[in-house]
DNA sequence: CTCCAACTTGAAGTCGACTTCAAGTCAAGC
DNA sequence: GCTTGACTTGAAGTCGACTTCAAGTTGGAG
């Protein structure tokens, strides 16, 4: 299984990109149509994709990977220039972002390691004392949108849910 | 919209697990045909929760914020016994299992932080010598099933998937 | 005893992220 | 110029994790 030779091969057909990126070709359509990618057609209208391609897809499965969906990814894409490739700087604005989505990403579950050895498998039965357990009500009763400890949809309930539960 | 009164009501009904879990009661009978609480039932055939029900459920919170699914879940859930509340030694067996996948989980941000600090953030246009760029590509030639640097779906590949970067 | 919010069920709907399918077109090696 | 595998499309299907709905039942305050 040869890939194509190295050279001046700039453009890839979506069954190299697709070998390249280890994305199924159904995939690259599909990120073809949310926006994320973008190719050029050759006159029999198949996709051409540039090579910049590949780096817009590590960008998206690295944004999957820190909890973004497609379209929260599509944003940061935006904001590069689509004609020409990218400088340097530009895509470190947009990597930038991440070096903090990342960081918050860490630190929660530093967060969450620390609680589940200091309270889940503590076997505390004194409810009242533990932190995992009571964390979700206290934040709740903290206002709107506070959750769970453990959750993050920022999209449900500005109820009052889950009120301190200390009893 | 007051509460239960605080008390010795150790049976919490599927509402008032709803407030205190930060879960729509919706989601507590989902995760109950899911096998991973249990309720039992008055003789109206209503749902009372023991007060351990908060606890699995924030045992299957913190799984999914590590990336586990339901399923993934419940198999640790299972090593609990179901009648009896679970032993702080046994909570503590199945807290064991998350700290090396959290710490999994931590140790590949780092990592992605790096990679993107290094490199898609670099602005290389010189191609040959980006990682990230090039990850991929290595994958692809070292054999189906490779896969790109950013991904970690564990059926694929035992491959020598995106080799040390140094190039 | 009455009333109403809170509960019950099964079935169907939703959403994100894809995959699969059917039916047809392109391109490159012989 | 033919063949064959890679490509094209839109529509429909899948999967996990829930939510919504309709229609009926329960239980506790007054």
């Amino acid at each position: 299984m040869t890939v194509n030779p190295p050279g001046r091969h700039d453009l890839l057909t979506i069954g190299q990109l697709s070998e390249r990126s280890g994305l199924a070709t159904s995939a690259l359509r599909y990120y073809e149509r949310m926006g994320l990618i973008h190719a050029t057609r050759t006159t029999g209208n198949q996709r051409r994709y540039a090579r910049g391609a590949l780096r817009r897809i590590a960008f998206v499965r690295a944004a999957q990977r820190v909890g973004l969906s497609l379209d929260e990814a599509k944003v940061a894409l935006d904001r590069l220039p689509e004609r020409r490739a990218p400088s340097g700087a530009e895509w470190d604005g947009v990597a930038q972002s991440w070096q903090s989505r990342i960081d918050e990403q860490i630190a929660e579950l530093e967060r969450l390691k620390a609680k589940l050895t200091g309270c889940i498998g503590c076997g505390c039965l004194s409810l009242t004392r533990c932190s995992l357990y009571n964390a979700g009500d206290r934040a709740a009763a903290g206002g709107p949108g506070a959750r769970y400890l453990l959750t993050r949809d920022p999209a449900t309930g500005p109820e009052p849910a889950a009120r301190e539960l200390t009893e």
